[in-house]
DNA sequence: TCAATTAATCGTAATATTACGATAAAAAAT
DNA sequence: ATTTTTTATCGTAATATTACGATTAATTGA
């Protein structure tokens, strides 16, 4: 089929999964490093850092923003694209509660 | 298209991406979140800890071996599965250089 | 007002993912 | 040797993702 089947996991994995769904792509890594490296709202040239044409990159930006990883907020004739810096920290949490180092296993 | 240009990217930029993409769906987080949780490995009662097909677990079990999470060895005429611990501590190490905690941003 | 700029959306094509029944392959039990 | 158990793989169908050119919508500048 190809449907997920979301409603036979709990929340919590559904909810991780959404997450890391939206880093299972290249151009999505790097477009938020871009983000943190500026460590600011960037405004309109996201374009020009990847290898990719607009209508692409609109469509990774949608997915970031879906998925509550960015934000992005009209500024005039561009849009300014932030790290959703409460969504992002509340996430880690999540995944600090997942990615645990191992200790001993086997 | 659909053909994912990892050649344009980095390399970490493509090793972030897949690590993420492997947790992209919850029944692969189920399955992880199984192996942490008996912190042992784990010899043929995958199936029935999902509500999915035998085909379909294997297929997501295959994607995990893919992607150096977890690892699968023949005991018998059963698999034992075990998250593969020095992968993971090193696929660690990528996202925490990745996932920092933002402190002010915009 | 009209042209230019910027980003989103539409339409479309190619490829990937998800799911499962059926089958195969390997080992253990009878 | 045959049957049973267990897991992988095959075949196939449905849906999702990725990519881009073209178009649209909104705003700015002339």
């Amino acid at each position: 089929m190809g449907v997920s089947k979301s409603e036979k996991f709990t929340e919590e994995q559904n909810r991780l999964a959404a997450f890391a769904k939206a880093f299972g792509h290249p151009a999505r890594i790097a477009i938020v490093q871009y983000l943190l490296e500026v460590n600011a709202c960037v405004c309109g040239d996201l374009v020009d850092v990847l290898p990719l044409s607009q209508a692409t990159v609109s469509q990774h930006l949608k997915e970031l923003k879906k998925a509550g990883i960015i934000e992005g907020e009209v500024e005039g004739r561009k849009v300014c694209y932030c790290i959703d810096k409460d969504a992002w920290n509340e996430k880690l949490e999540l995944l600090d509660s997942f990615f645990i180092k191992i200790k001993n296993c086997c």
